[in-house]
DNA sequence: AACTCACGAAACATATTAAGTTACATGAGT
DNA sequence: ACTCATGTAACTTAATATGTTTCGTGAGTT
């Protein structure tokens, strides 16, 4: 699988859109983020629907961010584009009634859900102020 | 991308194979993990290589464990599958010099980091054995 | 020696997902 | 009317795990 950088980039550009007086573009973010103008809409569009940025149409338009940077955190943004699962690691598809399998795959579970519980919640301490310049 | 399932089904059958007198076919373990018996042979490779199992050819060839289940923990298999990265979360190619997506690279890949040390601790702490029925 | 069994490995196909791209519609300001 | 910028659908590309076909090779059987 690819590897997702739509959590690194949208905090980057966040970070960048609060330093700005005018609406940022799709364009203008796409030159900044090295991508397309089309990625960055529906990337950004995840975040508008949970309010951190708005968009307008037309002239002068753009997205702009509309919350301030201390008080949205790496989860939020995190949870803001919807990501299943943050492992490569699956478990088997249970089409038996084996136990082994079963104990295998609850062990993965509890270890794999440990991890991601550790990690979600460093996330969640993190508000974005604390990585600006 | 798709889910790597290999570390769940080698664990299942290693733990399998414990209890069999007779070395394991490629067709067979592909029966009982419902795959292909040349996914078998690849992954099953990776564990040969580490010495965790042996393969003969022939009649009555197969696979057979090496090892004791108590003397193989998750983090030896998962380290012979030699995944290279756990996450699906990665970061931005830093291409410029900004100095906000290094922060934002920086602060991802040491909560990213601290979260794997956890998981591959865990399965460092747990050996076959204990998975078994 | 011929036969069968089972791994080894190359080559190709499929599935999934992030990302990139093209094209067009829609709304807002000039 | 014209231009700018988002909204969205559809398609393409890339990476990776998995599945499949085919043939080679070594080992035991008859």
């Amino acid at each position: 699988m690819r590897k997702d950088s739509r959590l690194s980039r949208m905090l980057h550009i966040l970070i960048h859109m609060d330093h700005m007086d005018e609406p940022a573009t799709s364009d203008h973010i796409a030159i900044i983020l090295q991508t397309n103008p089309v990625v960055v809409r529906r990337t950004m569009g995840c975040l508008r629907d949970k309010g951190y940025v708005t968009s307008v149409k037309g002239h002068g338009g753009g997205w702009r961010l509309n919350v301030a940077l201390a008080d949205i955190t790496l989860l939020d943004i995190h949870n803001a584009l919807g990501e299943s699962s943050v492992f490569t690691i699956g478990l088997s598809d249970e089409n038996t009634e084996c136990l082994i399998e079963k104990a295998v795959n609850r062990e993965l579970a509890n270890a794999l859900k440990a991890s991601e519980d550790l990690l979600l919640a460093r996330f969640g301490e993190v508000s974005l102020d604390k990585l600006a310049i």
